[in-house]
DNA sequence: ACCCAGGCGGGCG
DNA sequence: CGCCCGCATGGG
């Protein structure tokens, strides 16, 4: 079962907010282009734009694909994740009260599937950041190392191709600090680690080698274990999730990651990783907007 | 002006 | 271990 059908240059989908899923700072969503006024829009994958126009009726969300466009409905349904039912994840995750009205209230925000490499970077960016600042930073990452394509969109850089780079070039671009990690993961993805083959580990050993990598910790190799390899068991806790959670789940009292690491696997399972977006973007929602 | 941001590494007790 | 600090910048 999943949640798409795909029927001549168009997706129907159920379950999609395209809206709340662009909102909310995964990788895909920082290099996409909203049109809301003319229902539109578009993100490049795999260096080519991909561009959709959406219409919604009685609950479904139809994308439709302008001809001769450069990637697959499938790929596209497999980059939201519509394999998967929404329906049955919310079964599972909906726990108590909290959880159910932010379920209500983001109803179709869907996690998305992104390059392990692109995400290393993005995560390592968003330290100490925020959503607006790093897609800043990943866009000029993007147009001063990335390569044209065809198209004329540009391509994410490989690790190899941002070795090549300084962290003084890095530092222009208004990386701060984090210009040497990301100098680093460049190197260190490239010589010591293929992450491409870190997709057959087991969670917990899969993490212990991304946080191998300079300026990787316990929450940015758990966003990249999320959004990176799809990994649903990985819940990064940021300050707004847990502050959220402390608030919500243990009487305002502070709490350590680790205790909030347990309670997330009590309580959600093996989809924590799906909870943790929609505690994420539910607490960003209500406070300082950015 | 002032404070904080999808944290992390290192140093100290 | 646990705690605390600095880190570069941009935006509210």
């Amino acid at each position: 079962m999943s949640d798409f059908t795909i029927g001549g240059n168009r997706i129907m989908a159920r379950n999609f907010d395209v809206r709340h899923t662009i909102e909310s700072g995964q990788p895909l969503t920082f290099l996409a282009d909203c049109d809301w006024p003319a229902n539109k829009f578009s993100y490049v994958d795999n260096g080519k734009k991909v561009t959709f126009k959406i219409s919604r009726q009685n609950g479904t969300t139809t994308l439709m694909m302008a001809r001769g466009a450069p990637t697959s409905l499938e790929r596209a349904a497999e980059r939201f994740r519509m394999n998967e039912r929404l329906d049955d994840i919310y079964k599972k995750i909906n726990t108590d009260r909290f959880m159910k009205d932010a379920i209500s209230k983001y109803k179709g925000m869907r996690l998305t599937k992104n390059d392990p490499w692109e995400t290393t970077v993005c995560f390592i960016l968003s330290q100490y950041s925020n959503i607006k600042r790093i897609r800043q930073n990943v866009r000029s990452i993007v147009e001063n190392f990335g390569t044209r394509t065809i198209d004329g969109s540009m391509r994410f850089p490989t690790s190899e191709e941002l070795r090549g780079t300084t962290e003084r070039q890095l530092r222009a671009l208004g990386l701060g600090f984090r210009a040497k990690y990301i100098r680093h993961a460049a190197e260190y993805c490239t010589n010591n680690m293929d992450l491409a083959r870190l997709g057959r580990k087991e969670y917990n050993l899969l993490k212990d080698s991304l946080m191998e990598i300079d300026g990787v910790g316990d929450k940015v190799a758990d966003c990249i274990a999320l959004m990176g390899y799809g990994r649903l068991e990985a819940f990064p806790i940021d300050v707004w999730v847990k502050r959220t959670m402390e608030r919500q789940y243990f009487g305002g009292r502070k709490k350590k990651i680790d205790d909030i690491h347990e309670f997330a696997y009590e309580q959600w399972g093996k989809n924590r990783g799906y909870a943790q977006q929609y505690i994420f973007h539910s607490s960003r929602d209500r406070g300082s907007r950015i």
